[in-house]
Formats: C-alpha cells, structure tokens, sequence
RNA sequence: GGAGGGGUUGUCUAGACUGGUUAGGAUACCUGCCUUACACGCAGGUGGUCAUGGGUUCAAAUCCCAUCCCCUCCA
C-alpha cells in the first residue's frame, strides 16, 4: 500500500510533458490496416484558415469536440481517418498582406506578391498548428495538406477540368455582385447585410405631357445617368392615368417610360421608383422582365463611365456628391431624409456591393437544386434541426454560381486562349498549372491549329479550392482502393454559419463528381457567444482569446468545459468561471486517483467470487453511467457524457461510495471484503477514465498510466465498456442510500459536543438506526459514520 | 417581410419529444468544518408567479392557440 500519486492537484505543466511523449511515440499516427475490408471513419475535418490571433475561442472548442469525435470512434475500434488541412487560399491573406507590407495587390508584380503572401500564411500557419496540438487533437499533423500546395491546387484544377469537360461550366456576360475594393466578382455566398446610414433623394422628374413633375425617391442617385424606367404600383392612385407618360431624366434630359409593377412598395418614399442599370438585384430583374437596354453605368475600377457625360470618370462617392450638388443648384432636388438601408457589402472588405457585367465563369447549380434537395435526405443531421439552413439555401438559390475570380492568390484556372480564334484550351488533368506565367503543355489549338496562346490570368473562388476536401482526405482519381473505404466520409463537422457555403458548395460538387452525397452524416455546431449570449466581433470588442485561457488551465479544463457547456448545435456562452469550474473537477478526479492509487489493482481474473452489496450497489449506477455516456456519445453530444461523468464521479463515487468503502479499504483481516471493495473500485476508475479519455485526454493518461502502469487507454483499440445490467436491482438503493448519509452528516453538523462546544466531528460516534431498506449495506454504513446501533 | 432558435432563482443551465412525488445541477452569497484523496475540499442554508394571457386535462415548465421580448440567418 503506496501513494503512487504524491501531487495534490492536476497541473495544466504535465500537458506539456505528456504531449512531448505523444510526439515521440507517434502514438495516433499508426497504419491503418489495409487487409481489413472495413470502412476507415473519415472526419471530414474543417481546414482552418491560419487568419492570426486572436483566434476565436468557438473555434478552438470547435476542433477539441472534433477531437472528441475522433477518440471516441476510436474508443469504439474504428479505423479512424482524421486530416488536418490548411485553407491558405484567397482575400483575407490578400488583405493582410497589403496592410503588413503597406502595399496594393495590384500595384505589385504577380510572383512578388505571391512571395509575401506565401511569407505571411507560413507565420500565422506555424503557430496555428502549436494551438491545435497543445489542445490534444489527436490529428495526423504528419500528413497535413495546405490548400495552396501544387498538390491541392493540380486537385482543384483536375476537378475542374472534369466538370468543364462534361459542359457544367459556361462562360457568361451577366450582371452580378461586384466589388470594387476586391476588384473581382463574387458569389451571393460571399455576401452579408449591414444596416447603414444613407440619404433618400427626392428628385423632380418632369413631364411635358402632364406639364408637371413627379417625385421619385432613390437611395442611388449617381446612377441617374443608367435610368431606364420609372416604375409605380398598379393600385397607388397618386399615379393614376400616368401609364406610359415620358418623364424626362433630371440634369441628362432623356426621356424614360412610366411603368405599372407590382414590385414597388407605395409606402416608400414617394411610390415611384428609377430603375438603373443596376442599382441592385431588384433591378437586374426588372430590366430582364421589361427588356430595357442596360447602360453600362460602372466600371470594375468603381469609376462612373462615358455615360455619366460631365460626371464620368468619378469614383461613386464622388459621382454622387457631384451629382446632387448640380441637382441641388438646379432646384431639381426636392427634399433629402436620412434613413437606415439594409445594405449588400462584400463580406471580406466590408465595401458595399456593386451590380455590374463582367465576363466570368459559372458552374451550373440552379439546374441542380431538386436533385440536391433530395440527396439531402440521405445524410443524417446532429442535430436535425440544423437541416433547415441548408434546405432553405438551396431553395433560394436563383443564379448559377461564378467561379472565377480577378484575385492573385488562389488556384489558376487552368485555361490557355488561342490568340488567333480565341477558343479556349484546356490542358489533362493531373497536374498543376499556372497559365499566367506558364507555357501550356500542348502546341496546338484543338480548334484551328494555331500555336500561340495567352494564359487565364484569373484564379477561383476559394470554395472551389474548399470544396473538394472529402474527395481530396479520401484520395480521390489517386487511390482507389483507400477511396472505396474512406468514401462517402463518415462525418462532416462544421459551425452552422457555413453552411450555405462550405456545405452546399461541397454537397454540389461532390455530387457532380461522384453521384453521391460526400458524407454520412453533417454535424452542425453553433457559435461561442459572449457571457451576455452576444455574437463576439471584433467591433463590438467583446472577443475572448483562447490562448490564455488554455495556458492558464489547460487543455484539458478547457476540452471538458467546451464539452459540458455545449448542447450539440446550440449557441453557447464562453466565460472564465466556468472553465474554472472544469479545472475544479479535474482536480477532484486527480484527487480521488490519489486516493486509489493506495491500493493494490484486482484485475478482472481475479475478481472475488461473491461481491459486497455496497459494490454490487455502485457497479449497478456505473452501468447506468456508461449507458447514458454512450448514448450521447453515439450523437456526438459530449454535452452528456460531459455531465453524466461529472455527477456520477463526484456526487456518487466520490461523495458516497468511496467515503462508505474506505473502513473495509484500510482493513486487512477481513481479506475477502477487502478484496471486492478494492476489485470494484478500480473497476469504476478504470470505466471512468475511459469514458473521460475522449473528453480529457491528458488526465485520463497521467492516472492511468501511474496507477495501471500501462499504456492500454491508448494504445488498444475496442476498449470501449460495456453496460452491464446484472446488478439493476440495486439501482433504487442509490436514493436511499444519499438520503441516509445526508441525514447523519445533518445531525452530526447540527449536536453540539457537551466536550468541545462545537458541532460533532465526522468521527464522532452516533447512536442512530438503520433503515431496513438499507440493511443489506448496513456494516459499511456503521464503519462509515461510526454509528452505535440503537 | 420570411425562416430558425430561445425566454426556468442574482447569473448560467437540465428537465419539454414521451404531462404525474418537493422543478435538478452549477456559480455566486450566507453558516459551520482540516474528516488518514482532495480547502481547487466537505457539510448545511437563503433564493423560483418555469416570459404573458387563454385553452385541453383529474393533473401543464412540459401539449395546443395567441401575445410580448431577445438572438441568429435570409430577403
């Protein structure tokens, strides 16, 4: 009988030495064995985009719980196949990179730029990565991919050159959301809303016919060169009879059409509305279904175009104050209202969107939307509730998606143009191609059999690149062998604020590659929020940094307060008290393995023939605890393993259990009942770590590993326990049992000794009876509180 | 305007699908205690019109209807 654990707290320091350990021993990355024709577990895991610090604490609770899905597959004897990505492409390295270097992308020569791109990921990437690995994930850092490398990118490039061959991608001139600060197209994905102060303009537009003006409010009025209608509702009688009339354009004196639509609302600003050439989507519409002639109003620098005759030339801003100034002079200009607009900004610059026609190439999805509603169906949701944020998406979907962008970092599309017949030519799929500065690898236009070409200078869209990951972790057109085993992957996790990108860009490309659904499953996590339940950003200034929490309590405080605080799904709360909280139990069950480690280890073959009903009594509630960890387990909801452990190890184990088992512990002559208390509590320990292992890797391998003296925990496979139900009857015990203790502690706490003057000590002998109920228990119940039977 | 989620003690939350002892836990607060694992602990205590109104029922935090408030996403 020794203390093989002498230190009275579980200190966040011993991560730092069990982690060296786990590196050195390599102890995750083991083969996976081939010969077994089972299916590997592949977690499709998210590729972070190495953005810097802080990084958002939701997203470093977000990869432990991956981890946790990982361990537990394990735990179960899965094969499991958990990659670690990289997502290096696209704006944002862009944009920090031209603020770290004070310069302008497009200022700057193309591989010069790339350079300090490349420069700037490879810093944020390396200190990323200490961030998941000292959180414990149990991820092949060994074969980690990087969405940039030549290998990614000849992926993304033969992805494409699949689809292109079989005509899902068009070159299209259309009207589509552009930005100016980018200085590229991007998709309605990439979009968000911002509530912004702008004025409502009320212009005069006059009409020789009715020899009078009517008022027309905009919220763009340096697009009044680009007018080509005027619309009002059917049923406003302020503009009865005014069908048809010409108005003529304030200050450009063109005449435009009035137009009865239904679309317009008559309660906003005047109930006339100037439709241009394009002010927003609503416009593009309208123009379509009225078949106005577009007036090309901007170009892709944000400048206004010949068009604007006096006010060409001008960025936007300036279009418009000059433009109202000259209204204003004029009298043309009724009055000005500041309102609220909800208005489209390009979610990376934050820039507001604007409507023009550029040539670009689309992938095809809208022809897709019934057959990726119903393959939908295939795949199961954790939680189910989330599957509506997906089917809503692709049911607004309503233009196909455009691909390319005018960006530098990013994968090249893989096009040459004949210089003399201008087809485009693409090359074989495999490798990795750089049109801008390559030579293609053929000689000959397929078409008219002219030599000289001119490389894309466009890349893609990052989704492009981000799309492909089941196919690329599977090996996709590289194994087929592994992708027969590893597809569709067994779980998709990802937070729910991507799910119209990240999970429906996936779903449609993957389903255009392999006629099925990429994953089994999709689970769906919710945002951290602050302790006010609040949406942190950085403006808002409420942003919780992981990192010191992490140093200061550990991974596994941090994993275990992630775990019990998350109800799979839902948004959850992020404060310091209650990773505190963590901490504290992790300290309890250090503690109680202190506790154990006094005893001698009964392994299973040695388990005493008769059991003490107080042990038959606990392994009844163990198997009630693991009954309930698997089950959430199974739903990869850690929220209840999370909590099921903590209460059942420290306000059942711990706080009845051990206290009433201690006096047959430390007795020796009464060899047999010694033995069935110590077999029964190890079991319990032993059944406790593992659950906690997938939860709390770290303590669960230090008691293990100094009281068991081996590394079973983690380097057997199917270790998983198992319910056992022989000792059911017992459950009702539980109740009756805590009532009891509680009823002794009480009158201990509330007799004060005629001797000392303070209430009796726990030691102190009580004369009391025993329940019949509890009779069965009755000899530890005596030893326990040291009870004089009446 | 549309969709989804939520409103339970000072604070956070479980329970709701499947109605049924005294609404469970954590934290904070108060009181007492070093008890041969743990003061990062132990024992005890104060604290709740389960958002509001109505309905179903012997019985509603739970089911139904309406209303109000908060959060998120989409137009």
């Amino acid at each position: 009988m020794s203390l093989k654990i002498t230190e009275k707290t579980w200190s966040a320091e011993t991560e730092k030495r069990i982690l060296q350990e786990w590196r050195i021993n390599n102890i995750y990355n083991y083969p996976l064995n081939d010969e077994i024709n089972e299916k590997n577990f592949v977690i499709d895991t998210p590729p972070p985009y190495p953005s810097g610090r802080p990084w958002h604490i939701g997203a470093a609770a977000h990869y432990s719980q991956i981890d946790m899905i990982a361990r537990f597959a394990r735990l179960k004897g899965l094969k499991v196949v958990f990659p670690i990505g990289i997502d290096r492409n696209g704006i944002p390295v862009e944009m920090h990179t031209e603020k770290k270097y004070k310069i302008r992308m497009r200022n700057t020569e193309r591989r010069e730029f790339l350079k300090l791109c490349k420069i700037t990921l490879d810093e944020t990437e390396n200190e990323f990565i200490e961030i998941l690995a000292s959180l414990g994930l149990s991820a092949n850092f060994d074969e980690k991919y990087q969405t940039d490398s030549s290998t990614y990118r000849a992926f993304t490039q033969s992805t494409f050159i699949d689809m292109w061959n079989r005509g899902l991608i068009y070159l299209g001139n259309r009207p589509n959301n552009y930005c100016i600060d980018c200085g590229t197209t991007i998709a309605d994905a990439e979009i968000n809303y911002l509530d912004i102060e702008t004025k409502l303009v009320y212009l005069k537009f006059y009409s020789k016919q009715i020899d009078n003006y009517i008022t027309i409010a905009t919220t763009r009025p340096e697009l009044l060169f680009a007018c080509q209608a005027v619309i009002v509702n059917p049923d406003d009688e302020r503009y009865d009879n005014l069908q048809d009339t010409l108005l003529k354009i304030p200050l450009f004196d063109r005449e435009v059409k009035v137009i009865p639509h239904l679309s317009v609302d008559k309660s906003f600003g005047s109930g006339a509305v100037m439709i241009c050439s394009y002010g927003d989507l609503n416009d593009v519409q309208l123009f379509r279904e009225l078949g106005l002639q577009e007036i090309v109003s901007i170009d892709m620098n944000g400048r206004t175009t010949e068009a604007a005759r006096e006010f060409s030339g001008l960025k936007i801003k300036d279009a418009r104050t000059k433009i109202i100034e000259e209204l204003t002079n004029r009298g043309l200009v009724e009055k000005i209202e500041t309102i609220i607009h909800r208005t489209p900004v390009c979610e990376r610059s934050k820039t507001p969107i604007q409507i023009i026609s550029l040539e670009d190439y689309y992938l095809k999805q809208v022809d897709m939307k019934s057959e990726l509603l119903n393959q939908s169906h295939t795949m199961k949701f954790y939680p189910e509730m989330h599957r509506q944020i997906l089917t809503n998406w692709i049911k607004s979907v309503a233009i196909d998606w455009p691909i390319s962008r005018r960006r530098y970092y990013g994968t090249e599309i893989p096009i040459w143009y004949c210089t003399k017949c201008h087809t485009p030519n693409l090359p074989k799929p495999g490798k990795y191609y750089r049109p801008w500065e390559e030579n293609p690898p053929f000689e000959h236009c397929s078409s008219c059999g002219n030599d000289k070409f001119e490389g894309e200078k466009r890349i893609f869209d990052t989704w492009m690149d981000s799309s492909v990951t089941p196919l690329f972790v599977s090996k996709f057109y590289k194994d087929k062998q592994f992708f027969d085993k590893s597809y569709p992957a067994a779980l998709r996790p990802q937070g729910k604020d991507i799910v119209r990108t990240w999970l429906y860009y996936t779903m449609l490309r993957c389903v255009y590659l392999t006629d099925q659904i990429p994953w089994e499953g999709a689970w769906i996590m919710g945002y951290g929020v602050d302790e006010k339940g609040e949406k942190m950003s950085k403006s808002k200034g409420n942003v919780i940094d992981p990192l010191p929490l992490i140093k200061k309590y550990g991974a596994d405080a941090f994993r275990f307060w992630s775990a019990s605080e998350t109800n799979v799904g839902y948004d959850f709360r992020c404060s310091e008290l209650k990773i505190q909280g963590a901490q504290k139990f992790l300290s309890k069950l250090w503690n109680i393995g202190r506790f154990i480690s006094n005893f001698e280890i009964i392994e299973e073959n040695n388990k005493p023939q008769v059991l003490n009903p107080t042990d038959k009594w606990i392994l009844s509630e163990l198997s009630n605890t693991i009954s309930k960890c698997l089950e959430g387990y199974e739903e990869f909801n850690f929220f209840i393993p999370a909590n099921t452990l903590r209460e059942f190890t420290w306000n059942v184990f711990a706080a009845h259990y051990i206290e009433m088992i201690k006096g047959r512990a430390y007795n020796k002559e009464l060899e047999e009942n010694r033995k069935s208390a110590l077999y029964t509590i190890h079991k319990c320990f032993k059944t406790i770590l593992l659950l906690l292992e997938p939860l709390c890797p770290f303590i669960s391998y230090e008691l293990w590993i100094k009281i068991y003296e081996n590394k079973e925990i983690i380097t057997n496979q199917r270790k998983i326990p198992m319910v056992d139900n022989e000792y059911d009857s017992f459950i009702p015990s539980t109740q009756d049992i805590i009532k009891f203790n509680s009823e002794i502690w009480n009158k201990k706490k509330t007799t004060i000794s005629e001797i000392t003057k303070k209430p009796l000590s726990l030691k102190d002998p009580i004369h009391t009876t025993i329940p019949r109920e509890l009779e069965p228990f009755s000899d530890d119940l005596v030893t326990m509180h040291n009870i004089i039977r009446e």
